[in-house]
RNA sequence: UCCCUGAUAGCUCAGCUGGUUAGAGCACAUGACUGUUAAUCAUGGGGUCGCUGGUUCGAGCCCAGCUCGGGGAGCCA
């Protein structure tokens, strides 16, 4: 006989019908009823064993932990707390788990120390629900873009051009690090390494994801990027993922439209496929948020959040706009700013986009049209010789979601701004040549897939959305 | 990397103005109870107070450095 899920069983009024249950036990209460948990669901079931008739010894191995399997009736339950249980024939014991050495215990453990035993966590009601939800996301996007026509592109892993900007890099090398060769004027000499050259892990799928657009029309990558940046945030990994479409004959508007799109899918896709899991992370949200101030506390609670994030228009304004919501605002008067805005140009700190997002338009926001000072080598430039067709969509909580643009398809444009930012072309000879063969307008933007996840489970770290985190001094597991 | 903050039992945390033997809840062990819901009740075991050095008659508590965690900033997705 095959064993039934959880997530089965509890929907089950097949009463009277025997049945196998594996799983883990959570609590064994009152030396008679084991809470079983075999991840189908956050929910566990509860089996019923005869304390009168059951060896001893077998009840005592019952720990928080174990692996077990359970034969039995499945019955309408006698207690008030759950409609099914089952009535124990048969309880086999797959797993002993030690509970004097069992890190887990029936009661509430604090993230940070779950994130230190990572390889355990996954066992928590909490995590159960966020990796669901991610693994929902995840495959909400592939179809997304499937249903759309596009084609999922695999970039390289390991790149060779050091030249895109997207921050610091990660060596890859079999050099020894002892005995480093060397050429004639002391550098390291990188024609002796594997790949005959210098050689990283990807910033980003971006430009060769180009390329592929120049072919497919319409692509997108998803897939995990490398940064080896010492950022300590809530927001930042060293190792993340990213999905990153890219489309021709695309403009900054249809990029737009696409991220939004995508995001109010993929949402709405979580909402109606992971309702248990939104329903339980709800409340542990509105528990966690009991400790605060009322005026810390969220108005929506996660579920009504998402709800309004599909119902409503995010907020499109330009850079320009944005400045000038900023620079009149009582918050700016009042000098509540630690960076006072005052003239056109500066970069936003992250407490501008908190402003306009949390404060003024409370909902998601698009910025465009940033000044092209800061902003990447490859955004085309708009006509006022200013700023470039770039978008940044920022969420509450979150910040910035979603980074892209309009790509520059000219040639003559496309050089002289690398001039400018010091940026060899001649590494990036297989990049300029979509701009020198039937060059055309195209568009796409990055989306950090940890912070998606992170919106829409109302977790407040990336540590504890991705499995196995890595971050500066930390890559355990 | 910078700023703030923290580190006391397996976990969560208390520990007064520096003063005798460092506490609680949960977990664990033993027993009782047996339709419980993180079961309950009783009893018990469990500590290099993050590390190193200093001040002091005396340091969990004060000072310095270091390590690690958390929050914020920068960088960004």
């Amino acid at each position: 006989m095959q064993r039934t899920k959880i997530v089965d069983l509890l929907k089950s009024t097949d009463y009277g019908k025997e049945v196998i249950v594996k799983g883990w036990v959570r609590t064994f209460r009152n030396n008679q009823f084991i809470a079983i948990n075999d991840g189908s669901t956050t929910n566990n079931i509860q089996a019923v064993v005869d304390f009168n008739t059951t060896d001893e010894t077998k009840l005592k191995r019952l720990t928080t932990g174990a692996a077990v399997a359970v034969t039995g009736e499945l019955i309408e339950s006698l207690g008030k707390g759950q409609k099914v249980e089952v009535k124990v024939k048969q309880l086999e014991i797959l797993g002993d788990c030690d509970a004097e050495k069992f890190p887990l215990q029936p009661k509430k453990h604090s993230l940070e120390f779950l994130r230190e035993i990572a390889h355990l966590r996954f066992r928590t009601n909490t995590f159960n629900a966020v990796f669901k939800v991610r693994h929902a996301l995840a495959f909400a996007i592939h179809q997304f873009f499937n249903e759309r026509g596009y084609v999922y592109m695999h970039t390289p892993i390991i790149t060779a051009s050091d030249a895109e900007g997207a921050g610091e890099m990660f060596k890859v090398t079999t050099l020894p690090f002892d005995n480093t060769p060397r050429t004639e004027d002391g550098k390291v000499d990188f024609k002796e390494d594997f790949f005959g050259r210098a050689t990283n892990l990807t910033v980003s799928g971006q430009l060769e994801g180009e390329l592929a657009a120049m072919a497919f029309g319409e692509i997108y990558t998803f897939g995990p990027t490398f940064r080896a940046e010492n950022s300590n945030t809530t927001r930042h990994l060293a190792e993340f993922w990213m999905i990153e479409p890219e489309v021709a004959f695309a403009d900054l508007t249809d990029n737009m439209n696409l991220a939004e799109e995508l995001l109010k899918y993929v949402i709405n896709y979580a909402l109606t496929n992971c309702t248990d899991e939104l329903e339980f992370l709800k409340n542990r949200l509105l528990e966690e948020e009991k400790q605060k101030p009322q005026d810390e506390r969220s108005v929506l609670d996660l579920i009504a959040k998402l709800n309004f994030c599909l119902s409503n228009d995010f907020q499109r304004l330009t850079y320009t706009e944005a400045i000038d919501i900023l620079k009149n605002s009582n918050h700016n008067k009042k000098k509540k700013f630690k960076y006072i805005i005052e003239s056109w140009g500066a970069d936003l700190q992250s407490e501008h986009e908190r402003y306009l997002v949390e404060k003024h338009f409370k909902k998601p926001v698009i910025l465009t049209d940033y000044p092209k000072e800061i902003k990447a080598f490859y955004m085309r430039q708009n006509e006022d010789g200013k700023t470039v067709r770039a978008m940044d969509i920022l969420f509450p909580g979150i910040g910035e979601i979603v980074g892209g643009s309009q790509r520059e398809e000219r040639l003559a444009l496309l050089e002289q701004r690398m001039k400018e930012m010091h940026i060899p072309a001649e590494e990036l000879h297989w990049y300029l040549d979509t701009r020198k063969f039937g060059t055309a307008p195209h568009a796409g933007f990055g989306l950090g897939f940890e912070r998606l996840v992170l919106f829409v489970t109302g977790m407040t770290n990336v540590r504890d959305v991705i499995a196995f985190p890595r971050t500066p001094k930390s890559a355990e597991f």
